[in-house]
DNA sequence: ACCTGAACACCGTTCAAGT
DNA sequence: ACCTGAACACCGTTCAAGT
């Protein structure tokens, strides 16, 4: 006869918020972000949408939770790096991976801001900024810009792979036809579209990400003195 | 007799593209991404929800185009500036400003990527890149980082402007919220989240929008000689 | 060619009723 | 305390029928 339980006690197989954030995190990989909804996810736990209800305020209490259980797990990586600069580097390709394992995250993200998972990479990212000896009253702007980066770049690749997955599949080519309707362009209107079409058809959204990083940095780097 | 008539001549109150699209406008302006249903505006428009869709594909259809009007309005706004920098930066703020007041315009831009839209920004910032000497090779990449940026900051400003309007209105005040929940973190995990939450309450948007723009500015210059 | 509006298939969310 | 599932109030979209 224990009188406080450990912990709570409960069957196996019932419903928790755990159980649903994890199964609303594989209908989203699954099936994008049109693919959860409570009647999807009442079917997959063996219940009734209104039984979710009980554990999760709404959609919008869904979607950020299971947004914020995938940049918890990303931003509590361990960082093997030395320098702040390799961190940083590290860090956002952290979330650019992330992102582009699970799509919908860039999207949450970029519609429900200066909440949890925001908080988490401020975090991580701020402390390495410190590091960098950015002063004090730069701070605040200085990650705010590595944030707005990131998270741009984020929310271009989900609606890429959005995209791709509506159609049929093949991203390649469809960046083909991108590139082909770019070079197709008036040449007085658009001269500079058209000279990009083959570096669009070209290109790696890995490398330029961190390209981007780079060119960040360095801006850093040379506002502060070195 | 005029066999051809020149244009379409119509009735001034019959239906059009573009009167739905400035209804779209208007609609989206005053009541949000959700205020735009094709009920709400057969109503405004004096008919039925079918007949929209005589001139527009589909709601996704019609998002872009309410969109791409906006931003084609703000990119063919004459550019009075001298260097190439400063162009890029009238550029920038143009977006801005034009998403801050039309917060709905940042949704959409992250959600369709390589659309026309897309296309009309890196056109105008591509040329700027072009006279600031970037060098053939490294345009993509350049121009991407700037647009990536511009993008991210956008749709964080709308969700922001966005959630504004849902709890009541007030921003400042709900930046003094999100501050204060910062503050009070624990101190061991989120030691820079806590000591920027006073910079997070006095920060003004649209000068760490610039402040941004001038660190990838800068690294941009720095990459490439001078 | 263009418009009408009822109807269809779906949502998120609520809630009385059960255990 | 937790779950059930029918019901409600909405959507986007279609389509036979009108002009």
């Amino acid at each position: 006869m224990v009188k406080k339980a450990r912990g709570v006690q409960r069957r196996e197989d019932s419903l928790s918020r755990e159980r649903i954030i994890e199964a609303s995190i594989e209908l989203l990989d699954s099936s994008g972000e049109s693919g959860l909804t409570f009647r999807a996810l009442a079917e997959r736990l063996a219940t009734g949408p209104g039984a979710i209800y009980w554990h999760v305020e709404n959609k919008s209490d869904l979607l950020s939770a299971a947004c914020d259980a995938i940049v918890a797990r990303t931003m509590d990586a361990p960082l093997p790096s030395a320098t702040p600069r390799e961190a940083i580097r590290a860090l956002a390709l952290g979330m650019f991976d992330a992102i582009d394992d699970h799509p919908w995250v860039g999207s949450v993200l970029a519609r429900d801001p200066a909440q949890l998972p925001m908080v988490r990479m401020l975090e991580r990212i701020g402390q390495q900024i410190r590091a960098l000896d950015v002063p004090d009253d730069a701070q605040w702007t200085t990650v705010s810009a590595l944030l707005s980066y990131i998270l741009g770049v984020s929310g271009q690749n989900a609606a890429n792979a959005q995209i791709a997955r509506e159609r049929d599949a093949d991203r390649s080519h469809f960046l083909d036809e991108v590139a082909s309707v770019w070079s197709q362009l008036d040449p007085d209107d658009y001269p500079f579209a058209r000279s990009v079409a083959k570096q669009l058809r070209d290109h790696d959204d890995r490398a330029d990400f961190l390209a981007g990083i780079d060119l960040i940095l360095l801006g850093i780097e040379s506002a502060h003195g070195r």
